[in-house]
DNA sequence: GATGAATGAGGCTTCATTCAT
DNA sequence: CATGAATGAAGCCTCATTCAT
């Protein structure tokens, strides 16, 4: 039965991510959600203690899919670092429009859940956090592959470098959600490469 | 006795902006922006025809106060491209700092109501955009006066580095709200002259 | 100043009556009342204890212009019973009609806030009361005037002819806002001709 | 456990049927339904929808009720039309008696809901206006039935007896709430005689 | 484990009315 | 007398969550 206990999970937390995703973790409340992924309300809770339970299993199943498919897809295309960033930026956008909710581009899934909850919900804040840190390791490997010429660059440095990509995609992706226009999502490629040759 | 009413209406923008930025819209409702701004939530209504109508005049204001503290403020203290990226930098720094919820920078209010409000509220979502756009002229003459030497930049490359500017700005503020640190927004400050330098 | 006094108060009744007509007593609030009179709220007041008081003042003043238009506007085209009656239903029927809100027949406006408050207020239940057993003055003389050629007829008939042609007017109004349908006022004719000729 | 649910809904219904019709709809608000029903308010936004919604399906339980004892009732008590419109009468005047609410008559719950809210609400109007309209299935049968002896009405007449009944119907109900008098229900009964005998 | 039914608390909005000038 | 401003109470509806089978 672990099975379908581990389906009708997995289910439950597909339908919250895109919905909240698509809309906002307030706007969507909890009937739509089971609805959405057919099971009763009451199965959901006994799945997950509360709403911010299920909203942490979906940041942390958005991380983990992200990763796989944005970083280590993008990662698995090429060894060169320039490559690698275009890939990811590629994915993200092909993925944002793929997931227009009527025609708009729903931005970032981290940073939507995390603008919206993280002064509300320490948990909700810190599961953003972690992810971001986490993706932190594969643009972290981006810069050191990118060190310029002249030599490594320091530890203070590389941090800095990683952490202007990650503002940089989240920059962007807002730009894309506020601008109803996924687009914008490319635009972050040029910033990424400044950022690189520095 | 008009100065009366503007200044009701001026009490409930200022609460009501302070309280979204900190919390954030929804989880602030009009019963605590009513007492906040010690007026009877039916007086709110006299001058506000719903939450969101609040909440597009809140947007105004918050525009209006940035564009004269931020923006204008920091044109006055120099002419230098460079320097006007830093004041402007330092100043939303220290406006972050002194809006501490918590000990929690609470982020950028645009960029906090927009990624939790555009998919539901299309005027929400367009006034956003509309302050970001209108923000883009003082970049743009920061972007101008940073022209390398060989020369004026064309109109598309102006365009790309202030819609780069804006959202390297968006980016360090959602992370100093996601590390709950303030001090990730003078982190743009870097990426910012690498865009000027470009 | 009289004389302004007794026109703004007019214009409050007369704002009164054709909305709580068209519309009803509960859907129609005292701001709508007070725009439309184009007077201050707090003004009205001055002239009403309250808004049930306003509605008394309606249903006096609908009880005088009915009188005056549809009952002695009746009376003063013929002198003949069955006419008399065609004649009041002919002017009720185009009063209604002239009164269509957004196509729809207004009904009585006696019947209407009858209908609405009588359980709520016994002052606006005995008002109308008061109305129709005004209106049957009217009714009583047309039925004497019909009485069957073998003599008068006795005082219990008589009542009950003018209460049953006050019932059929009644009916027949309650049909044509039903059915949205000013036409079917006219089909009481028929009805109160079989009550005059019993 | 459908039937739970089932007795949850009737309940409600119930509750607010007889609310409506002894005050009125805006007079009942949603709390006084739920707490007649005894269940809670949220417990009544699972069955119906809206205010709107129950009103409906009041309008609709009214019929149905009205139908079965009133028509149907009246049908099995004789063949004779005279005898069925007075067993109609009879009954609607018992019934309203026992809904006296503080001794005054409640009227039609069709009427009062229909002269409320038709302008107001496009489906109540029609849900009353049907319901008047399947009565009429009735009243036809008792018109043919009484034929004159000299054959059977035209179609036109017919049409015009059945509308002057539920008129006639409608008219005394309206006048035993005007004025607090049951009694007046039953002075229906000479009027419908006479149409029948025209 | 699954589910139909239920619920306390709270959300936004509107009402008739009064205050203070 | 007139009015701009204010308000307590209440209205409809929705939420996340739990109960009981």
């Amino acid at each position: 039965m672990a099975r379908k206990s581990e389906q009708t999970k997995a289910r439950i937390i597909a339908a919250a991510s895109l919905l909240f995703w698509k809309r906002s973790y307030r706007a969507v409340n909890v009937a739509l959600i089971s609805d959405t992924a057919e099971v009763n309300k009451a199965t959901l809770y006994q799945y997950f203690a509360s709403k911010e339970a299920l909203a942490l299993a979906v940041i942390e199943d958005n991380f983990q899919r992200t990763r796989d498919y944005i970083f280590e897809g993008s990662f698995a295309v090429s060894d060169d670092p320039a490559r690698r960033i275009e890939e990811i930026y590629r994915r993200v956008f092909e993925t944002a429009k793929a997931a227009r909710a009527d025609g708009a581009s729903p931005g970032c899934p981290f940073v939507n859940i995390g603008a919206e909850m993280a002064t509300e919900s320490p948990e909700i804040r810190t599961a953003v956090a972690n992810a971001f840190s986490r993706f932190g390791a594969y643009y972290r490997r981006i810069v050191r592959d990118a060190a310029p010429a002249g030599g490594a660059r320091s530890k203070r440095a590389e941090d800095k470098a990683v952490r202007a990509l990650i503002a940089t995609m989240n920059g962007v992706m807002m730009a894309s959600k506020i601008e109803n226009r996924a687009e914008a999502i490319l635009e972050g490629i040029g910033t990424a490469r400044l950022i690189l040759d520095a």
